[in-house]
DNA sequence: CGCCGACTTGACATTAATCAAATGTAGTGG
DNA sequence: CCACTACATTTGATTAATGTCAAGTCGGCG
């Protein structure tokens, strides 16, 4: 992060202690005070809103690396709800203290706003994933979207487990659970995927990537 | 917004010259370098993204007194364009000299936060309204949350013009120009608004409300 | 072994998109 | 001022995509 070896000693000392999600568990829940950020230490999680009817929405799928909890920050209150998708563990930031230490380090800040901004271009994408695709290129953009995340934090980009279960990813996706399920078959049967139970290998990125994008010409 | 008088002055020596955009034109680009935020003094903008295939996806609608420009900040980079729906004018505000403010003036840093937050709240809501509501949900959680906003600006919640057309509104909801035509037309013929053109006055807010939120119980 | 939840697959229904056409409106230039 | 053009809107008919309902399979776990 480019931070002097002293301020980063600084921020870890604000980093409080870790915390032990089991899967299913909530992270925090809606109308929960917000006090805390917290960074993903190991696991995913999910987060949702639940509208006027109880439906859930699920806002975003969150893995070991990234932050959770900026949402919060402007009604000091939680808005969503954070599940563990599997066994997973957390550090606590005291978003207090971090915003003391954000005006003494001018490169955190800097981070720390960009950590924000990365946040509203990423929801940004998903309305446009939402509200411009059909249910094939919805799917392949999400699968996409997991594989490059995989591949920044050193995973494989075309093998991985799925964490989330197929209900989830269409309520993510604005589908329904059983078009989840075709088109996964679909894709399958095209040759661009192997998938069992949660275990997915994308054995064609480049065609997903196209089909993802409207661009494939076999569709 | 609580800010001692000679931090707002600060505050405002920062707060660049004004700038007026014809109607049509744009604030920014994709692909502009970001170095202002812009603070819509009068008028409507609208900001986009392009996808892959040169299809248009609007992310927000953006009035007087609304923040343009927050999602750049992570990339350097404006990542969607906007573009003004009436003449309009706006505040440029040098990004690097509001950050090197932000340090110095806590109340002002949370207060940035939370503008920057909510925006992330917003979006989850859009995201809840683009993949679970169903046409008729999605127009009128649309134009409740067009009310409300003129209603906090100090306007009339119940008559207003709209700024875009149908076309823009259809492309922000995702659905197509005639769904939102039709719509209209089916709202007025139930009395629960009248329209005009671009003129409308809601006649049944309680109603509207409770369409957005699926718990009519005529529908 | 048997139950349960997650998943798959097929048949059908429904929603909203698309296509087509008519009408209206604002802005332009003669 | 008026005719003309381009664009926005409305409405109807049809179609395509996806949701819903129903049934059944699969695998894990008590």
């Amino acid at each position: 992060m480019g931070l002097a070896d002293d301020d980063l000693q600084r921020l870890d000392q604000i980093i409080g202690r870790r915390r032990r999600v089991l899967r299913g568990e909530s992270l925090y829940r809606i109308g929960d005070e917000f006090t805390m950020l917290y960074a993903i230490r190991l696991g995913h999680f999910k987060t949702f809103q639940s509208n006027s009817n109880g439906n859930h929405q699920i806002t975003g799928f969150q893995m070991a690396g990234e932050l959770l909890g900026m949402d919060a920050i402007g009604t000091s209150r939680h808005l969503c709800e954070a599940i563990a998708l599997e066994d997973s563990e957390v550090c606590e930031i005291p978003f207090s203290q971090l915003e003391e230490l954000l005006s003494d380090i001018p490169t955190l800040l800097r981070h720390f706003h960009r950590m924000m901004s990365q946040e509203i271009s990423r929801e940004q994408n998903v309305m446009l994933l939402l509200s411009n695709m059909k249910a094939q290129e919805k799917l392949a953009a999400f699968l996409i979207n997991l594989s490059s995340r995989y591949a920044t934090r050193g995973y494989a980009a075309n093998r991985f487990q799925l964490r989330m279960t197929r209900e989830e990813i269409g309520n993510y996706l604005g589908l329904a659970v059983e078009s989840v399920s075709r088109l996964l078959s679909d894709f399958k049967k095209k040759g661009w995927l192997n998938v069992n139970h949660r275990e997915l290998e994308l054995t064609d990125l480049p065609t997903l990537r196209s089909v993802a994008m409207g661009t494939d010409p076999c569709t």
